[in-house]
RNA sequence: GCCGGGGUGGGGUAGUUGGUUAUCCUACGGGACUGUGGAUCCCGCGACUCGGGUUCGAAUCUCGGCCCCGGCCCCA
C-alpha cells in the first residue's frame, strides 16, 4: 500500500471547506488594505535560502538536483522568494508595494502538534515603505485578521531587534558574534547568554544592559523605562524612540492589546528593526501563530536600500485556533438539489433537468449509478439537500415532476417549465 | 537528531498470565418494501502496521523498520 510521506496530511471535503473560509476571510481582509495576490514557484535556486536566512534554517531544506545539475530547494519560507520577485519584477513600480500569497512551505523536521514538513504560510510584505507607519499598518491588519476570524485569545508581543543590535555595536561586537547572540535571546537561554556574553569579552556593563533587556515586557510604561537605560547609546535610543512611535501609530489604526517585548528576536538573521510575534497559549508548544517584522533582504540580494515589513500567519496553526474556539461557521451544502429520475427510462430527461438548474447556479447532484428511489432519496438526505426532484413516467405525461422539500418532506407537482421560478 | 506513549475492518472500539470461528457500534452493499428518505429487522462486506525472532501455536512475548501522538532542539 502506497503511504503518505511522513508529516504530511489528506485533507478531506470538509477541512477544506473549512480552510477555504478561513483563506476568505483574511484574503478579504488584506484585499481591504489594498494588498494584491501573488503567487511564487514552489521550488527556487538553493542559494536564495542558504544565502542569508540563518543556520536553523538552511538545516532543514529540502534540496534536490534536477536533470540539469542544478541545486534546486522546496521553498521553507516565503519571505525571500517575494524578495526576489521583487528584484527581478517591481523593481521599478512606485512604492510602496503591497503583496499578499497563500502558499505552502517544506521544511524537514520532526513532526508533531502544529507542526508538518508541508505548511501553508499566508502573508503579506510592504516593500519600499516607511517605517514606523508601516510596521503600525502590518501589526494592526494582522491582528485585524484575527478579529475577523472570531479569535480573542491572542497576544501580540513587539519588539525592536536595533535597541540591542545598537548596544552590541556600541561595544564593537563582530556581525557574526551578534548573530549568535540573538539567537540565544531568542532561545531565551538566559545562562547560556551569560556565559556566551562572558567568552565573547562584552563589557560588564554592556552584558548588563542587555539581561536587563531582554527581560523587558509590558505595555507602554517600558519605553520610558528602556529610554533611560539606553539613552547614553545613540542608535540605541533612536530604536526605542521608534518603538514609541509605532505605538502612537498602532493606536491610531484602533489597537493597543499589544505587549512589548524587547526579548524577541526572531530565528532569521534578515529581520534589522521592528520584529513581532503572536502567541496563542492554548496551542500548546507550538504556540506561535504568526511572526513577521521589518527587514533589508532585498538590500542583500543586491536589490539597492529598499525598506520592508512583512509577516506570515502559519495558516495550520491558525486554522488549530478556530478549531478550539468553536470560532468556525457553518459549512457550505454540498448539493442543494438532487435529481431523481424514478427508473432508468427516464434518465436522460433527469441529466437534463440537472444541466437546467446547474446553468443557474444551483448546486445539483443526479442520480448516474441507477439507483433505486428511497436510495436516492437517503442519499440525498445525507449529502443535506433541501430538495429532491422526482422524475417518473406518471408525471412526465403530463410534463410535470414532483419536487419534495426534504425537511417537510412536502412535495408538490410542478409543470416543467416552472422548475426554475420555483428556486427563485 | 533526542526522549516518552501508541498502531485491531473505511471511521470508532473490545480482546494481551500466548490457545478454536477476533467483539460491538458506525459507514457501505443487498433485501423485507419494484414511485418516497431520516425508523426497525434480516443478510452481506471488511481488520490484528510491516519484517525478523521465541513457540507445537503470536493481535498478545521479543527485536528492528515505518507511521501517528506528546515533548526537547528548532521553528510557522
Amino acid at each position: 500500500m502506497p503511504q503518505r510521506p511522513r508529516g504530511t496530511r489528506d485533507f478531506l471535503f470538509d477541512e477544506m471547506k473549512e480552510r477555504k473560509q478561513v483563506e476568505d476571510i483574511l484574503r478579504k481582509v488584506f484585499e481591504t488594505y489594498g494588498y494584491q495576490e501573488i503567487k511564487t514557484p514552489l521550488f527556487e535556486d538553493l542559494n536564495l535560502f542558504t544565502m542569508k536566512s540563518g543556520e536553523g534554517i538552511t538545516g532543514q531544506i529540502y534540496h534536490f538536483q534536477d536533470k540539469g545539475g542544478r541545486d534546486l530547494a522546496l521553498r521553507p519560507e516565503l519571505t525571500a522568494p517575494v524578495a526576489r520577485l521583487y528584484i527581478n519584477e517591481l523593481q521599478k513600480k512606485s512604492k510602496p508595494l503591497k503583496m499578499y500569497y497563500f502558499g505552502s512551505c517544506f521544511r524537514y523536521e520532526r513532526p508533531q502538534k502544529g507542526r508538518w514538513r508541508q505548511f501553508w504560510q499566508m502573508g503579506c510584505e510592504l516593500i519600499g515603505g516607511k517605517s514606523p507607519d508601516c510596521e503600525a499598518e502590518i501589526i494592526a491588519m494582522s491582528a485585524h485578521c484575527l478579529e475577523e476570524l472570531g479569535l480573542e485569545n491572542f497576544e501580540i508581543h513587539i519588539g525592536n531587534l536595533g535597541i540591542i543590535r545598537g548596544i552590541l555595536d556600541g561595544a564593537n561586537v563582530a556581525k557574526e558574534k551578534q548573530d549568535q547572540i540573538m539567537a540565544i535571546i531568542d532561545k531565551g537561554e538566559i545562562d547560556e547568554l551569560k556565559s556566551t556574553l562572558n567568552t565573547f569579552d562584552i563589557p560588564p556593563k554592556t552584558s548588563e544592559i542587555l539581561l536587563t533587556l531582554i527581560n523587558m515586557q509590558g505595555h507602554r510604561e517600558i519605553i520610558e523605562e528602556t529610554s533611560k537605560l539606553v539613552a547614553e547609546n545613540e542608535n540605541s535610543f533612536k530604536a526605542v524612540k521608534e518603538l514609541e512611535k509605532l505605538l502612537d501609530i498602532l493606536e491610531a489604526f484602533g489597537f493597543n492589546k499589544y505587549i512589548v517585548n524587547l526579548g524577541i528576536a526572531r530565528g532569521l538573521d534578515y529581520y534589522s528593526g521592528v520584529v513581532f510575534e503572536i502567541y496563542v497559549h492554548d496551542l500548546g508548544a507550538q504556540k506561535q501563530i504568526s511572526g513577521g517584522g521589518t527587514y533589508n533582504l532585498i538590500e542583500l540580494f543586491g536589490g539597492g536600500e529598499v525598506e520592508s515589513t512583512g509577516f506570515a500567519f502559519g495558516f495550520d496553526r491558525l486554522m488549530e485556533c478556530v478549531r478550539l474556539c468553536g470560532a468556525g461557521k457553518t459549512l457550505p451544502k454540498t448539493v442543494d438539489v438532487v435529481v431523481a429520475p424514478i427508473s432508468k427510462d427516464e434518465k436522460l430527461k433527469a441529466v437534463e433537468i440537472a444541466q437546467k438548474l446547474r446553468r443557474h447556479g444551483i448546486k445539483t447532484d443526479v442520480d448516474l449509478m441507477g439507483k433505486k428511489l428511497k436510495k436516492i432519496l437517503s442519499q440525498a438526505d445525507s449529502l443535506g439537500a433541501e430538495h429532491v426532484i422526482m422524475v417518473g413516467e406518471r408525471d412526465l405525461k403530463e410534463n410535470k415532476i414532483t419536487i419534495k422539500n426534504m425537511k417537510s418532506g412536502k412535495q408538490e407537482l410542478l409543470y416543467l417549465s416552472q422548475l426554475l421560478s420555483y428556486f427563485k
